[in-house]
DNA sequence: TCATTTGTTCGAGATTTTCGAAACAAAGAA
DNA sequence: TTCTTTGTTTCGAAAATCTCGAACAAATGA
């Protein structure tokens, strides 16, 4: 497994931030990180292919949301919380404390 | 004109709330009716077409960030504020405020 | 070395988005 | 009534996204 793509949290857009989050799935995963902290994709599955899944990883990569290490043959990924409320802030605590419908 | 369909705020999920703000155009439209209050479609226009600009109104529309009323030959849009604001506490606060980038 | 586990990447089909152009609808003005 | 304005809807086509299974890559364990 190659080393990931993780983009400066500085140079996302809130659009594209909302953009990665505006999706279900995806919107669950940031949700499930916050809450229950570092995980792998596996512990994070959902109902979805495995390939499907890590596309949405990759989107929330990009987004900025999330960095994923490596550890062994897993992939660990955590929120970029501290980031995100730099660039963005309040956004996410408001976001995740509305976040259980 | 028909009126338009608008849903229920309180049904509306915080995905598709995001989903519909996801998007560079839509979002500008909210912020500018957050900022500089109700106004019409072709006072917001953009540098989309009008069928795009139709279709990004129908998306915030039904999506609940939106609410149109007729007003002559024009079509007067607003935010949902309050609405939202009940149905997600401190989100959209949040977003306006960050979103002069 | 060989098999297993965990994810990524590829390829293809289905769906969605975007756009311009054109047709349409409703209200106002000439 | 006829023309103008404003915005919605439909059409067709190009582009992007979503989803899945299959193939691949890297680390671990037998």
């Amino acid at each position: 497994m190659r080393e990931l793509f993780h983009p400066d949290v500085q140079q996302v857009s809130l659009a594209s931030l909302l953009y990665a989050l505006g999706d279900p799935v995806r919107l669950e995963i940031a949700q499930r990180l916050a809450r229950e902290g570092e995980q792998s994709c596996s512990a994070l599955c959902c109902d979805v292919a495995k390939s499907t899944l890590s596309h949405h990883f990759k989107i929330l990569r990009e987004a900025g949301v999330v960095y994923s290490r490596k550890e062994g043959t897993q992939r660990i990924n955590s929120l970029r919380k501290a980031e995100l409320d730099q660039r963005f802030p309040g956004v996410m605590d408001a976001l995740l404390a509305v976040a259980d419908n």
